[in-house]
DNA sequence: CTGAATCCTGTTAGATACTG
DNA sequence: CAGTATCTAACAGGATTCAG
């Protein structure tokens, strides 16, 4: 709430802004979609089991949850262990990396809880105003 | 850095997790797409004109800036200022609202800019283990 | 100049059934 | 338990054309 702007983010110099070389816009093309914070936020209070994580994301298949994950650890955001016992154990947890995101991601939480009214108040007021025509 | 995990975020308690009420899933459905981001960022340096962005975001359809600039407005992020002149002069800023994403927005851009190898790395990494099949 | 309207496409994600 | 495989629906987004 410095009177001024902040930093002017991204790779954005003068001239034209491509969205394919855009740093932010490139960590939003990984944790962006319905389902990877959700599994990056419970990864980061503790391990969990694939069959926790299925149970504890309410709604999710087992094929996004399995895609979720395989891209995050793709990323190195997330790490897979797998226990050759059997039934098979599977752990999955944050890496070192993906623990780094969870300051940005908190902040970008704070934003949304302390917003969330005035983004649906200002939502209701334009939707009543147009539905005035 | 701090050695301990930061806060966790988001309305996630101990029982299950719900993508539909999540306050970070909220936000990043609204700016998570391929544009707004980029929308937000040059809007935060200054006001714009459409025709400006419509220049100025490579790559982006008269569609989709307008679909976009449309949502944003309608959340209260940005706001659209039109001059009865012709021709018509249209300029779109951001409201106080959309300047307090900015601080978020850039923590997340500091940090993919700092990691930005890190995760190509770990990509190429993976890659190169799985091609070994 | 600032859009709106239409058509068309690739990607994302849900449902369901099957396997080591 | 921890996934695969397959099929389908929904939607985001691009291209093009028209309009105030």
């Amino acid at each position: 709430m410095s009177g001024t702007h902040t930093r002017v983010p991204t790779g954005l110099g003068a001239g034209p802004v491509n969205p394919e070389d855009c740093p932010v816009r490139e960590v939003l093309d990984r944790i962006g979609d319905k389902w990877s914070v959700l599994v990056i936020v419970l990864l980061g209070r503790r391990t969990h089991r694939y069959g926790e994580l299925h149970r504890t994301i309410d709604g999710i298949s087992q094929r996004m949850l399995t895609l979720t994950l395989r891209a995050l650890v793709r990323d190195g955001l997330v790490e897979r262990t797998a226990h050759a016992t059997v039934p098979p154990r599977v752990e999955y947890s944050l890496t070192g990396l993906g623990r780094t995101l969870l300051e940005p991601l908190t902040a970008l939480d704070r934003w949304a809880v302390e917003h969330r009214d005035d983004i649906r108040g200002a939502r209701e007021r334009h939707d009543r105003e147009q539905a005035r025509t």
